[in-house]
DNA sequence: ATATTAAAAGACAAAAAGGTCTTTTAATAT
DNA sequence: ATATTAAAAGACCTTTTTGTCTTTTAATAT
């Protein structure tokens, strides 16, 4: 359903704001690759993205690395799936018709829209500190 | 959502089993790329892994092409999708964990689930012969 | 039987996604 | 000021997806 870019990055946002948050300091790249499971440079590279859409923040040099101020915590996975996967990502037809078109839809618009719209609500809806939240109380996981 | 391969094959398998019908004939490759706009050897690669499937039927020489029984009318989305992408589309953990557990749940686990069951049920619940019912009517479309 | 026809099969190629490694830039602790 | 540190940037590689082109196989009309 999710790019494998957009799974690592709502991972890692996960894991910086709670890490960041709980002990009021910055976690490196090396840290949050080990505790998401992805890939170190692939994952930094995702980082850099989100980190110009000011999505997370970070600071180079010594004790540097990312972090997220409690304002952040609001940002909707949303804003995440789209500051990767472009402005467009679950509005386009189901079976690649140039456009999403009420007036001319395709054979499965009936089915197909309603689903991405609860989709499309749900991550409108989601904002990283509640998914934080429950990170924080062990009743959800990041790997395995 | 769907692979482009999926899109094809989903507008392909509508057209080849509305046509089919319509005329009691064989449609060809030819003709199912263009009326569906796609590209026409993709497409035919397609049809060989749905037609090894038997998901749509078709025979080579003169007069031959592809076209589809009404049995075969009754053939899910769900059937057609598994086809192309594997028997595990819309199964895995919305973010890439090693699978979908309640028991171990992912931080968007209880938001994403309710959904992509929605979607497998769909899925599971439209046939081919609903879909092309609708684009006899003239009420959806294929193209554009 | 043979020529014709159309799908099946397979070799290739381009583009996108996913991933690795090295170099550069900038912050800061000393 | 300088050395150290860690993110940013960029070059490069691999795999998967998407797409093209050619050859082979098999059905059938003649
Ligand atoms: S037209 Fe295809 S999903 Fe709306
Ligand atoms: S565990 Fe991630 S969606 Fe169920």
């Amino acid at each position: 359903m999710f790019s494998k870019t957009c799974e690592y990055a709502i991972r890692a946002i996960i894991y910086i704001y709670n890490k960041s948050n709980l002990c009021d300091c910055k976690v490196g790249i090396k840290e949050i690759a080990t505790e998401i499971q992805s890939p170190e440079h692939f994952t930094a590279k995702i980082l850099q993205v989100l980190s110009r859409q000011e999505i997370v923040s970070s600071v180079k040099g010594p004790n540097g690395g990312f972090y997220m101020s409690s304002a952040q915590g609001q940002i909707k996975l949303l804003d995440i799936v789209r500051a990767i996967d472009g402005p467009r990502v679950f509005m386009g037809c189901a079976l690649g018709l140039s456009q999403c078109d009420e007036s001319r839809p395709c054979p499965i618009h009936t089915e197909y829209k309603p689903i991405r719209d609860k989709m499309l609500t749900m991550l409108t809806n989601t904002n990283v500190e509640s998914l934080a939240t429950k990170l924080e109380e062990g009743s959800v996981f990041l790997v395995k």
